[in-house]
DNA sequence: TAGATTGTTAATCGATTAACAATC
DNA sequence: TAGATTGTTAATCGATTAACAATC
């Protein structure tokens, strides 16, 4: 183990890692290298051994990986070898879509609470959760011991759902409306904002007018 | 304008800067500096300076950048100087929420069709759009001239609809399926799996437990 | 003119990839 | 032993930031 900063996009691979492995675990596939693994993410091989090394040393020479045991170590460096819970905040189409993600999550995360603003909505049903004010927010994220919220409140309101999950203790923020949140620095925030993706997606269309074509990557 | 290579990183800000000066112009502010875009974004000023240098010299030295010009060159960049049809494939919670977007993307996009395999969702309408089933795919989607393709079906259907989305000429591909999609290099695709951005932030989360604490970038 | 701010170059910083000794 | 594959160093590549002349 190095006492090495691990870069963010280190981070935002290791999941991806985890997927895939926890998929060869159901095929019952031993073990994996990283030759395999690149060529089945689209990643190079020395990079994924460089982001696991930064860890530890889970190889074997001339064998690669085992499968089960780089599970283990990856939720263990994801803080996912204890259940981690997650509030959601904004009980619409959104939020009820993202509920229904728990199964995805298996038992590494759990959303264990819903807030909304509507009155309306306070007191139904979300998945066997009930729908709580989000006045509750902050006695609720203490008592359950939320970790993550989750924000799916329109945009006009997530910066105020924000310094509430804040100020409630919260340690991290997915953010799906489409604005910039402000946040202290201990915070980790992550914009998932579709509607961004999807308008840069448009530059990398060819069009069919007679205008030059922008120079991509390779 | 230059003939370099833009980046990933340079386009996928372009919608940001975007949407803010969207309301800026609703504010009708004239005018805005490198500095107070870079603030409102938590971006650094010469990298905002350095990625609208890339398409042309839309600034006044002095003065700052006018924000209905720029609000027009951003557009022509990223081609949505023409209304750009998506199409949305899986009709599930998910996609119904993503259908609700069609406001947010204003006159840019429009989703003009949506598919589904299950046979008591056809013909059902969502936000005024008939669902119709995948095998009339390839069919709407040039006739209709769709240009990218969203993907909210199950994990295990994801890649073969991306190989029908490509087969019927789509351009771009935005994947919320939790897989890593094949698809040709000149098709650009973004994967927009929330699972994964969430495990990835619980790295970031203090234990309490006594555990040495991952070192974070700065 | 004085102040503000761009566009751009150079410096820095960081991330990816190639290469290979070590070793299973 | 021979073949495979890791962990790691060095090389490369790319992105961000600082600095400043140009100029509104």
């Amino acid at each position: 183990m190095k006492s090495e900063k691990i870069s963010d996009a280190v981070v935002r691979r290791l999941p991806v890692y985890l997927r895939f492995l926890n998929e060869l675990s159901r095929r019952e596939v031993p073990t994996v290298s990283s030759q395999e693994l690149g060529q089945k993410l689209d990643l190079n091989p020395a990079q994924i051994r460089k982001d696991l090394a930064y860890f530890g040393d889970f190889g074997r020479k001339g064998i690669g990986y085992d499968v089960a045991y780089l599970i283990e170590k990856i939720q263990q460096i994801l803080n996912l070898d204890q259940q981690i819970n997650v509030a959601l905040v904004g009980a619409g189409n959104l939020g009820h879509a993202l509920s229904n993600y728990n199964a995805y999550l298996k038992d590494n995360m759990k959303i264990v609470a819903v807030f909304d603003a509507s009155p309306a909505k306070i007191g139904t049903q979300i998945n066997n959760i009930t729908i709580q004010p989000i006045e509750e927010l902050t006695e609720t994220v203490r008592e359950k011991n939320v970790r993550i919220g989750i924000i799916t409140v329109p945009d006009f309101e997530a910066q105020r759902v924000a310094d509430q999950l804040v100020a409630a203790g919260i340690g991290a923020i997915l953010n799906f409306a489409p604005t910039i949140l402000k946040v202290p620095p201990e915070v980790r925030i992550h914009a998932a904002d579709f509607t961004t993706d999807l308008l840069s997606l448009a530059y990398y269309l060819d069009n069919g007018n007679g205008k030059e074509q922008p120079v991509h990557e390779s």
